[in-house]
DNA sequence: ACGCCCTTGTGAATGTATGCACAAAGTGGG
DNA sequence: CCCACTTTGTGCATACATTCACAAGGGCGT
């Protein structure tokens, strides 16, 4: 294992890397949006909030991509990171529970842009049943399988309250969907082979409490160094 | 520097455990309810969704809260980590942007439950302005610094479309709010000193795209391991 | 009072991520 | 055609995180 024929990538891009990989994208989108044509590993760094040095390992992961001299052509670094990401192909997502967390999702515009199209809204409650959002009529979750099947849904977004959520989830991963984005503040339990992420609100700010108290704690402490993450 | 005192915790909590100390609190809270008095990291481990002596290394950086033989007293080690989370005092929260998104966060319960109180929701919008959500009126963004000031608002959450979100921060930052939660797809700049916390619905999905990918790619492929995160 | 069993807390080993610093490689001017 | 300049891609050092494996310590039965 010496030399490293010229195939591009090889498989096994590390996992914080693939979590900065949508940020890059968008920062090369809106400066495509703006006509620019190439951009150094400094200015898109910049612009995504990281340090240039690790903006360059992450890309150097998809292949040589770049230009040395130069730097990155944008729209070819989009298409080429939106390959990667699995974004130049459609995937369909149901979303089960339509509170206000649910119709949120069902109206941020950030999902159809990128690949992503919402195939079903979900609810138990037959007052929301029958309701239109975001163009869409909210099914009742009893016909879950039935969608998941129709419309090859491949990722499930729960919404729902916590109670419900490890049986939506359960209902999910036996219609044969393998990813899952949990909102509900619960740690779910799924087999093997399927992928669970979390997005918890309350987690998030009590981090910030935890920081905000050692700034506050620090008064008269020696040292001061606080860690950012952007 | 060769001996520690028995003073517990020394400052420098890993920012990885900081991130799971919520997930504890969260499973401990449902032990409690449940009346169970004592656990085990082994129990505890696996209600959280981790590994038993990541659970126990990171206690550990808390302090000597465990019994040996025994293993937690539930109550206890409930207070030691609302303690070190800062949960133990009261956080005022202001929340602009009162979208659908902003409504989901106004009427999420997890908040009022954890020491978090929502001092106020603003929103650009002369529609919104004056509307009663989650018992509470929605004021003009006008009265953000009034509001800061009044209410020590110490973290702010910016739940407004992208292009609003810089200029909301820096307001939040200007009037002294030291603390950011940004929901908004767009990295913010703040100076030194301030700490920022994003999440972002569509990088997540674009998370489990790329897995998602992985999985089909692999048709054929040799091995076939795959990461999961709890 | 003693010894057995259980579970914590942690040293050490391994794995993963970050950031520096520079050689390699491309561009453009003369 | 060559040289000076720019910027990539990466080897290496360091820091951080995870996991194993076990000694230290506490409870409980006899």
């Amino acid at each position: 294992m010496t030399r490293r024929p010229p195939r591009p990538r090889e498989r096994g891009i590390p996992e914080a890397t693939v979590a900065r990989l949508p940020l890059y994208l968008r920062a090369l989108q809106a400066l495509d949006e703006r006509g620019t044509p190439t951009v150094s590993s400094e200015e898109l760094a910049s612009v995504a909030g990281v340090n240039s040095a690790k903006l360059r390992k992450d890309l150097s992961h998809l292949g040589s991509y770049g230009t040395r001299g130069v730097g990155y052509d944008v729209e070819y670094l989009i298409y080429q990171i939106s390959r990667e990401l699995g974004l130049t192909q459609d995937w369909s997502v149901a979303i089960v529970g339509v509170g206000n967390l649910g119709r949120a999702l069902a109206n941020y515009g950030g999902f159809g842009t990128r690949g992503f199209r919402i195939a079903a809204l979900l609810d138990a409650d037959p007052a929301v049943v029958g309701d239109a959002v975001a163009g869409l009529r909210v099914g009742h979750i009893d016909s879950l399988e039935e969608v998941v099947a129709r419309e090859h849904v491949s990722i499930g977004v729960i919404a729902t309250p916590a109670a419900a959520a490890q049986g939506v989830c359960d209902r999910f991963v036996g219609a044969g969907v393998t990813s899952v984005l949990n909102f509900a503040p619960v740690v779910l339990n799924v087999p093997d082979g399927v992928d669970v992420r979390k997005v918890d609100l309350s987690i998030e700010l009590q981090i910030l409490a935890f920081h905000e108290q050692r700034k506050a704690d620090g008064r008269g402490g020696p040292e001061w160094i606080e860690a950012l993450e952007a």
